[in-house]
RNA sequence: GGGCGAUUAGCUCAGCCGGUUUAGAGCGCCUGCCUUACAAGCAGGAGGUCGGCAGUUCGAAUCUGCCAUCGCCCA
């Protein structure tokens, strides 16, 4: 006999299996196999990042549809992978050598590059590991980097395609920069934030007449770049100033007053300042009335030679310093308090700065078109299906995409040009400019954004643009399981990536895994720290390793269990509404704890109940003559269907409740305590035997089915299981075995009916002797007045009373008398007699009477009320009328009932 | 300012293509039990009228509109 721990301890059991899973190759798909494929891609996480919480769920739910596609006998493949991050990358190597006294001027290009990777080598990918700390089923001999040399060339054949196609273009043209990073930025990665600042009123007085214009602003160390003032074309305030001038403060310069529709008569004075070099809006102010552009801020944040006297300042001083000046001359009107957007870098959450530079863009609108296409058309699904609001709002308003980097991490831009100014673009490193010969052509410095690469994902991991079987046999890709906050960043960009150069999509279903928030609905970030290291969930962690992130956090105060990857898995997935957000809090781990040990502790008594080293025959239908038998198995199939219809809709938070009710509510609840009484009673090894084969084949499936949510326990207890030994299956592991599929064979109404009804009266029993207080260890004898189609059944389920409501000695009768000195109840249209002489308590007997009766006369008065009207019964269907109809006849007769018990109450007393 | 979503028991969430739902689960709470699978457990119980208002309907937690609060995205 095969014995199992008492509890359940995760830690031995998953490091064990995670080793033997992946020593076995257990993950690797074969793209020669003649399987049907199903193929999800990783989004890459950061090489420098670590596991968040937001990562759990995200590859929970990945590695759930994996393993599921895998039992349902795909050829899955779950490809693995980090980006490489440029910025942040580099940023985080910038940091050590400053640590050493170094910038990367100082060391040069290459050794930079030779650092970064010597970085990458050591710390890259530390979160690729801990996910397999979580189970996941990647196919880890596929892991890619967007840098390794095929992505790399996928990326260069990529941009000469597009070059050459007249889709990416150079351009003078205000960008997002970030002063800290030293680099442009994409529209994306400059993400706005509400600051409180101020909105000031300043006076600009008119060149050539007395009088001033009163302009607003939330920037003022940009009005020494101002290049005009612009006043709505229809405000008669300003109509006799268009095309006079002002004299900018603080620099004496003449600037005109334009009439442009930028400027909005309603806000502030109606006038407004325009810089063409800081400001997009301005910018195309300035384009519409051919302005100057004066650039007065550098590529460091600080006030260039166009600042005069402020020159060397940095931005936000040059500020105070202006706003002091201004007031000094009176010039200043007034400071108004507001909440503004301000754009700051992704990375590193310094304030953006749009500068004026020479950039390299994809022209987005072509690429665009076919991409809304797809998902209109439902070619592409998303899930939840309300982002293809956001979706199809941004690709109708899409700009151009902003691809060229100030950084040395990353793909080298691979344009050159020669000494004789001849720009081409190459996917080697060409030796002579093909239109002069010159030897001599030089590569463009920059890199390009990290997403360039991440946007052929879903193909270059594949090995495109080589004609690779792997290519021919996964793409394209199943699904993909990301967050909505890189809808754009990402999903958007592969979906137009893969149109253009696959001319296929990517995949046909997306999933939007919510975001985590903490139980107060903050976002759980590092920098708030209120976003626990997931590892201590899966390991624990005491509470000395915990002090420093959370010495303002009382909830981990104490340390954290160690739940185990399974106990996390689980709990996340049954908090996640479909794409909605998770309020997360680690106790809520204990839910998943408790399902784990439960499920072990099943698993054990089915293993110390059933023992056979042989796996035995299977149970056919038919040939059951137990009531719980035939229920169970009923109910199984039920399970079953629902399950895998929620799996299908992407309803993983509902499959995960109909596991829990069923393996907790039904199997061990009912199923177990049913089969106990037959298990032990030697006198009947036929229907024992019969009970022990459906104990087990329940659990068996329920391990199955319940693989892909819990991997590691449901392997632990599946491999204590007598197997059938014959079927030599190269390696045995329940992630080989098939997933469950409901048999409809099994249905069995009369047995769902059926246990309905002993289970009402089995907890019609329970009620009574728990409201009365009756211990335990008390048998009493139990009565039952009823029809004898109906009471033939409890009849026959007497062993089931005895054991599960500990009834001493049943009697069951057309004609009964109910007893003096006893307890009632109603359980469907049998009526339940407790004989307790001496502990009943004749006026909690009849509150707990009444209670019942009001609640059926608030029942029956609804009916009636509903049934008298005449509109409900002229208008509603007909089967609803009649459903109400018999509803209204159950409760009176009930309520008679009861009534009547209330009156041999009242005798009794 | 525009778009999207949410608001149901103390907490986290189901239910929402209208009708056996005067609303379910888990946690927490109260009562009784260490019953040989599980005290990380078993049995019983208390607790919400479904954010507010108006409407549609024979009938609304469920559909519509407005309002409030919260969150996300875009400007």
């Amino acid at each position: 006999m095969i014995t199992l721990d008492k509890a359940y301890d995760p830690t031995q059991v998953e490091s064990k299996w995670s080793v033997y899973w992946i020593e076995h190759d257990l993950f690797h798909a074969r793209a020669d196999s003649p399987r049907p494929k199903y193929t999800i891609v990783i989004p890459p996480p950061n090489v420098t990042g670590m596991l968040t919480m937001g990562h759990i769920l995200n590859n929970t739910i990945q590695d759930l549809l994996i393993r599921w596609k895998r039992m349902e006998g795909y050829e899955t493949l779950w490809l693995p992978g980090t980006d490489h991050a440029g910025i942040a990358t580099q940023n985080k190597v910038e940091a050590a050598l400053k640590k050493e006294g170094l910038s990367r001027h100082d060391i040069g290009r290459e050794k930079l590059l030779e650092r970064i990777w010597e970085w990458k080598n050591q710390y890259g990918g530390i979160i690729l590991k801990q996910l397999r700390r979580l189970g996941a089923s990647c196919d880890w001999k596929r892991e890619r980097f967007t840098m390794d040399e095929g992505l790399s060339r996928a990326v260069t054949e990529v941009f000469v395609r597009l070059y050459k196609k007249k889709l990416i273009y150079r351009g003078r043209r205000l960008i997002n920069w970030c002063p800290r990073c030293h680099t442009a930025l994409s529209d994306e990665e400059a993400s706005s934030k509400d600051i409180q600042s101020k909105f000031w009123h300043i006076t600009y007085p008119l060149e050539s007449e007395e009088g001033e214009v009163v302009v607003s602003t939330t920037r003022p160390e940009t009005m020494l770049g101002d290049t005009a003032v612009a006043v709505h074309p229809d405000d008669k305030r300003y109509r006799s100033l268009i095309g006079k001038s002002v004299i900018l403060p603080l620099m004496d310069r003449r600037i005109p007053v334009v009439a442009d529709e930028h400027a909005n008569p309603e806000k502030g004075s109606g006038a407004v300042k325009i810089t063409p070099a800081h400001d997009f809006d301005d910018f195309e102010v300035g384009q519409r009335h051919k302005l100057d552009q004066i650039s007065v801020i550098d590529k460091t944040g600080r006030m260039n030679k166009n600042a005069g006297m402020y020159k060397g300042m940095d931005r936000f001083e040059a500020r105070m310093k202006i706003l002091e000046d201004l007031k000094a001359k009176g010039l200043l009107r007034e400071e108004e308090p507001r909440t503004i957007p301000i754009p700051h870098c992704y990375r590193c959450d310094t304030v953006v700065e749009p500068h004026l530079s020479d950039q390299w863009f994809v022209r987005m609108k072509p690429l665009a078109e076919p991409a809304v296409e797809a998902v209109r058309s439902g070619r592409i699904r998303f899930h939840p299906r309300h982002w293809e609001d956001t979706y199809f709002h941004w690709m109708d308003n899409i700009r151009d995409w902003c691809i060229s980097r100030q950084i040395w991490w990353g793909h080298r831009i691979p344009v050159y040009t020669c000494r004789n100014g001849h720009v081409f673009v190459n996917r080697e490193k060409p030796e002579v400019c093909p239109t002069c010969g010159d030897d001599l052509p030089t590569q463009d410095p920059d890199v390009l954004d990290t997403w360039f690469s991440s946007w052929l994902w879903p193909f270059s991991t594949l090995g495109w643009p080589e004609k690779t079987r792997d290519l021919k046999a996964f793409f394209p890709t199943d699904t993909l399981v990301t967050g909505p906050d890189i809808i754009f960043f990402w999903v958007a960009r592969m979906i137009m990536a893969s149109l253009e150069f696959m001319k296929e999509i990517p995949f046909t279903d997306v999933y939007f895994n919510g975001m985590i928030r903490d139980l107060s609905g903050r976002k759980m970030s590092k920098s708030l720290g209120n976003s626990p290291d997931p590892l201590w969930l899966i390991e624990g962690a005491d509470a000395k390793t915990i002090r420093e992130f959370s010495a303002d956090n009382p909830s981990y105060r104490d340390g954290i269990h160690a739940y185990g990857a399974d106990a996390v898995r689980l709990t996340m997935v049954y908090l996640t509404p479909l794409g909605g957000d998770i309020h997360f809090d680690h106790t809520l781990v204990e839910f998943g704890r408790k399902f784990c040990n439960k499920l072990w502790n099943a698993a054990r008594f089915v293993l110390m109940n059933t023992d056979e080293t042989a796996p035995g025959g299977t149970v056919q239908p038919g040939t059951l003559t137990g009531l719980p038998e035939r229920w169970i198995l009923s109910r199984l199939q039920r399970t079953i269907a629902d399950v895998r219809r929620y799996l299908e809709m992407f309803h993983f938070n509902d499959a995960t409740r109909t596991l829990y009710a069923f393996v907790w509510g039904e199997y061990c609840d009912w199923y177990l305590e049913l089969a106990k009484p037959c298990l032990y009673n030697r006198n009947d090894p036929e229907s024992q035997q019969m009970t022990r084969r459906t104990a087990r084949e329940v659990l068996e499936t329920l391990l199955r089915l319940l693989h892909p949510f819990i991997p590691f326990i449901t392997e632990e207890i599946w491999q204590s299981l007598p197997h059938d030994r014959n079927k030599s299956n190269a390696v045995k592991s329940i992630l080989l075995q098939p997933y469950p599929k409901p048999e409809p064979e099994w249905l069995d109404e009369t047995a769902e009916t059926e246990m309905d009804r002993v289970q009402a009266v089995i907890g019609a029993i329970r009620n009574i002797r728990g409201e009365m207080n009756v211990p335990q260890d008390t048998k009493a004898p139990v009565m039952i007045r009823g029809g004898r189609d109906q009471t033939a059944l409890i009849e026959a389920s007497a062993v089931y009373l005895e054991t599960l409501a500990q009834v001493s000695m049943l009697t069951v009768g057309e004609k009964l008398e109910k007893p003096a000195h006893s307890a009632t109840a109603l359980a469907q249209n049998l009526e339940i007699f407790l004989p307790l002489e001496g502990i009943i308590d004749i006026r909690r007997e009849r509150e707990r009477i009444e209670k019942e009766l009001q609640r059926m006369e608030g029942f029956l008065k609804n009916l009636e009320t509903k049934l008298q009207n005449p509109e409900f019964n002229k208008k509603a269907p007909e089967d609803v009328v009649s459903r109400e109809k018999k509803k209204h006849d159950d409760f009176q007769e009930k309520i008679n009932k009861l009534r009547h018990t209330l009156s041999l109450l009242d005798e009794a007393s």
